[in-house]
DNA sequence: GAGTGTAGGTTCCTTTTGTGAACGGAGAAT
DNA sequence: ATTCTCCGTTCACAAAAGGAACCTACACTC
């Protein structure tokens, strides 16, 4: 993405003012990424390495990922430890709002995309 | 993506196999455009020419993105024409169920992603 | 029977994003 | 004094998206 003060028109840019409140929202979580560390958050990460451990994203990614998100205020930013400087990501209210699309995704998952196990032959 | 057919162990294919049933959904809709698709199907859209140009979408990505959406089974392909061949994509039980998402989506992107007019100066 | 239009793609080339591994800096622990 | 943890950044390369043109097949009209 790292389109962070890239004023560039792009489509990314197109899709958060489109006319439909469905695709205003695919502008902020329309990524492989962004949905799954709201969940994270959810589940009581908040720390760096611990979405990196848990979600095995490229720090860079990461990274901007964390980064748009303080940006959009679905997560807020606060240092937990001064020296050496720390912060952790935690819900806002916006993040918090994502509650019922993550509901809907996980029904829908657990119904329609059943884990296979590996075929232990 | 293009990874029609491409047995490579991708990120994608990790997502796909998660022990989170959000993050198998994330290995579905977890792009731009994907649930856009599925959206229009809701609103009636069930043509080729009519996604592309509600989406302005390029062909590439949208001809790649149906097939895959037939492949997993949540769009249905059904020739509406043979000579010339032709066909429409609806949605079968498995993408309408992705409904909850799309209000929860449509909620989210209503309270939290206001248009703003683009300052009619 | 040549030209125009429509539907549904595919091809080709460029730009944007993502991946993976390594590097860094600032304490904290041993 | 070295090692470890946390939170990033940098770099080189791979994958995906964008944009425009092209193609096939038929229908319509003149």
């Amino acid at each position: 993405m790292e389109r962070v003060s890239q004023p560039k028109a792009s489509k990314w840019d197109e899709l958060a003012t489109d006319w439909c409140p469905v695709a205003r929202a695919m502008s902020v979580i329309g990524d492989r990424w962004t949905l799954l560390i709201v969940r994270d958050c959810f589940l009581g990460k908040s720390r760096f390495e611990e979405f990196q451990k848990s979600l095995g994203i490229t720090r860079h990614v990461l990274s901007d990922r964390l980064k748009r998100l303080v940006e959009l205020g679905v997560l807020e930013r606060n240092a937990y430890s001064k020296r050496p400087l720390r912060y952790t990501y935690t819900l806002s209210e916006k993040g918090r709002d994502f509650a019922p699309t993550l509901i809907g995704l996980k029904d829908w998952g657990k119904k329609h995309m059943p884990i296979r196990k590996p075929a232990a032959v």
